[in-house]
This record gives C-alpha cells, structure tokens and sequence, in this order.
DNA sequence: ATGTGC
C-alpha cells in the first residue's frame, strides 16, 4: 500500500487529515491486497483533494474500483452539507447519469442457437452505435425539454415500453428539478439527434445468460433464474451530458472567486449547493440525467422489438429489473450523527446500493434493497447484487459501479488488434459487433481491471451483495 | 465518456 495510508480494517483503509493540505475530513477507500497493486497515487491523492471541499461530511469516499479522473476519482462517493456544502461537475462526471439496466427474457442459451449471429445484426441494425451516433428519432426542441423534465416517463409515452417499466427505474426514470433552461442551444443541439443511441467507449448492448445464482431468495424477488438469457444496456447522456459538463465548469470556475473557495485542484470546481450557479448546475445535470433514462428506455424497446420480432415472445414477458445510474449527483437523506438530514451524494463511477427497507426503491424489492447493476467489461461477466443497510452506514449508500480502466486508449490500440480479438471471442462463443473492428482493441479485457475482483471487494465489505453472474453471449458496441 | 487532442 501506498506510504501515508492507514488499514483500518480488512479491505478498508483510510487517508488520514494531512494526507494533502487543507483536508476537512479523512479519506477512506475500499480495496484487496490484489487490487492495491494498480492503484495510482494520483487517484488517492484526487480522493484526499475532495475532502478539502467547503461542506463534506463525514468523509471523502472511494470504491474499489477507484482510479484517476477529472477532479474526482471515478469510483468516489462524497456528501456534502445542504447549507454549507458545494456541487461539483467533477463529481459527476462527463457523462451524466451514465447507468445500466438488466432485462430478462423467457429464452434460455438453446433457444438462441444457430440465430445468434442472426440476433446481433438486427440489434446492431436497431440501435445506432458510435461517437457520432445519430438517432432516426427526431425531436422537437419543446419536446427535447419534455424529455428533459419526463425522462423516461416521456419514452413511455410515446410508446417506448410500457408504465410497468417506469417503477422499475431509479427515481422511477426522472428526477426532480430537472431545469431545461439550465440547458445551452449548443447541448441541445447536439442531444437532439442523439436519443436513442448507444454512444462508444465501454458502452454496450449485450446478450447475457445467467450463469450462476448465488442468492436464491435475492434472485427470486427479483425474477431472474440460471440459465436464463438477459440483454443489458449501458450508455448515457451522450452529447447533452458532456455539453452540460462542459458548460457550467466553466461557469463555476469563473465563480469561484465570488464565493472564495480555493481549491487544490481547478478541476474540482463547485459552488455552494444552495447558489444561483450550484442550482443552476443541478437543474442542468438533472435535465441531463433526464435524457439518459429516457434513452436507455428507447434501447430497450427497440432491443424487445428485435427479440418479439424473431422469437414470437411478447414484449411484457421481457421484463426491466432496475435500471440504475453511477454517474449522478442527488439530494438525499441519510443518518448524520445519529440524526437524518437531507446531503447532497455525489456518486461518480459509484452505484446507488440502497439496503432493505430505504425509502425509494420498488416496492417489491423492499424485503432484499434495491438492485445494483455491475456491467463487465467486453467478453467478461456482469453481476446482480442488491443493496445492504451496511452500504447505508458506511457509503451513503453506495457501492462500486465496474472496473476501471488500467491500459490507456492508445496503449491499448498498439497491445490489441481489433479483429484478432473478435474473432477469439467468437471462438469462446461470444458474438461482438461494432462499426469497426479497431474500436474494439480499447475495450479488450486485457485492459480493465478485473471487475470479479471489485465485485468480491464489495460483497466481503458489505456493501452490496453478490446476487447472480451473467456471462455474455453477444455484445453491439460503438 | 466526448462533433476524441491547446
């Protein structure tokens, strides 16, 4: 472990005051002795650089899949007080409300043979891929602030899914104060072609089959059983979000001065939560998450319609477990000193894992807490848990959200050739498709961290628990 | 992640 940081138990350690200058709080991090090996100073050191920030409570905090971001670690949690605290762009990250849902169909892994191939270019011909990505969808610019407000909800009305889907959402597809006018012309005008496409990078649409149930209660309430075959969406707010990023980091830099918040890092730029400026970024960042659920719900219709299309099953036998956000920032009330008081979570590469019985979660899941969604990198699995009341006293709430990167893009693309690996893939029975076989060298395994590792750090920590492994059967990416 | 980089 790195010189200066505290064990403070098993796979917990801390970053004690002093760690950098000016730290309010101390800092801790969940990791394995595995883990500890790729683990970069720099990212501890953005990890102790939050903790300087005007409002935290508690402590600045990280999972195990923490690594170097922009200002924030990805995989950093951090709360911040409602009336003394700041919000934070870097805290959210680039891509908001960037999250994955989980579908299960009634097929299993027989059902799809010898029309698989078959399977992956209707779903490749049905939700556009890539940076540039554009959607056949085309919205108004009233509708786009519709979508904005409705999220989701919007989609569901148009004819995307059905309103069963929407309880099956975090913050049933749409969170509160959404503010479309905290929206520039320029992230609308790049959003607007976009909805209802994947995006690139780690993004995907996959085929998934369950390969292991290792909570059965768990996985009875929440419908899923081995062998059974799922597909997966991960993708975001695509341009919008960056746009939204982009545009109030610079307004919050130039206000920083105004509300004298010195900073370590110009990359942790904030403002009070309860300022014109930190409003304004939540309603735009709301606005932003808005338009992720919203295009995660329109995927997946289109992905039900491939699969009614071929396999004759209907579209409610094709049913949403959870879909949840990792890149979001939201107020929420948790146990402060042994009172509850409403904080701002800041979750960046970090996963909502709300235990049993929290406020805000389905119902249905009530007995077992919420869902969390641990997307794999490509040709790995991904995994179900749940949320823990441990995660509730230690996280805010909060678990890891996958593995992180430990291959830079273009480290990557000179180690791996795109073919190559596709056609490895292939033979272990897994099917890529993506508009270039060069955009998959970035994303070969080889060069993530190995998430069965940050999901084990997580379920031995107590912050969620292992609840099934699903194992890809074919993926469409960017 | 991203109309990919000051």
């Amino acid at each position: 472990m790195l010189e200066g940081i505290n064990k403070i138990g098993d796979l917990e350690w801390e970053v004690p005051i002093g760690y950098v200058a000016n730290m309010r709080v101390p800092g801790r991090f969940f990791l394995s002795r595995a883990l500890a090996e790729t683990l970069e100073e720099g990212a501890v050191r953005q990890l102790a650089n939050v903790a300087t920030l005007p409002g935290i409570v508690k402590h600045s905090l990280a999972m195990p899949d923490i690594h170097w971001g922009y200002g924030f670690p990805i995989g950093g949690v951090a709360a911040f007080d409602m009336t003394e605290g700041v919000i934070s762009p870097g805290g959210v990250g680039f891509d908001i409300n960037c999250g994955v849902r989980l579908i299960t169909t009634p097929l299993s892994e027989a059902d799809l043979a010898g029309r698989k191939r078959d399977l992956i270019e209707r779903l490749f011909a049905a939700v556009p891929t890539g940076v540039g990505a554009k959607s056949t969808l085309r919205v108004s610019n009233r509708e786009l602030s519709e979508v904005m407000v409705n999220g989701a909800r919007w989609a569901v009305e148009r004819g995307f899914g059905t309103g069963a889907d929407l309880a099956r959402c975090e913050e049933e597809g749409a969170m509160p104060g959404a503010d479309p006018d905290a929206v520039s012309a320029k992230a609308r005008q790049r959003g607007a072609p976009q909805l209802g496409t994947l995006g690139a990078g780690n993004h995907f649409l996959e085929i998934q089959v369950v390969k292991e149930i290792v909570d059965p209660e768990a996985a009875r309430v929440f419908g899923i059983v081995e062998g059974q075959v799922c597909f997966m969406v991960h993708c975001g707010s695509r341009g919008l979000g960056h746009q939204v990023a982009t545009d109030h980091l610079r307004i919050l830099e130039s206000a920083l001065g105004k509300y004298r918040i010195q900073l370590p890092d110009r990359q942790l730029a904030c403002a009070p939560v309860d300022s014109p400026e930190g409003r304004a970024y939540y309603g735009g960042m709301a606005s932003a998450a808005n338009y992720a659920w919203a295009n995660r719900q329109v995927i997946m219709h289109e992905a039900r319609k491939v699969f009614a299309e071929m396999y004759g099953i209907d579209y409610d036998e094709m049913r949403l477990v959870y879909d949840v956000a990792h890149n979001v920032a939201k107020f929420e009330r948790h146990d402060v000193d042994g009172a509850q008081a409403e904080v701002c979570v800041h979750r960046k590469g970090a996963t909502r894992a709300f235990g049993p019985g929290a406020p805000g979660i389905p119902h249905a899941y009530a007995a077992v807490g919420q869902p969390v969604l641990i997307p794999g990198s490509m040709g790995t699995s991904s995994y179900l848990l749940h949320g823990t009341t441990t995660a509730m006293q230690k996280t805010w709430g909060s678990t890891c959200h996958g593995a992180g990167r430990v291959l830079s893009r273009s480290k990557a693309k000179k180690e791996v050739r795109g073919k190559e690996l596709r056609l490895q893939l292939a033979e272990e029975g897994i099917l890529v498709r993506a508009s270039h076989d060069s955009v998959l060298a970035e994303e070969a395994p080889e060069v993530y961290k190995p998430s069965h590792e940050v999901v084990r750090v997580v379920h031995e920590a107590g912050l969620s628990g292992i609840v099934a492994r699903l194992n890809p059967l074919g993926v469409i990416k960017g």
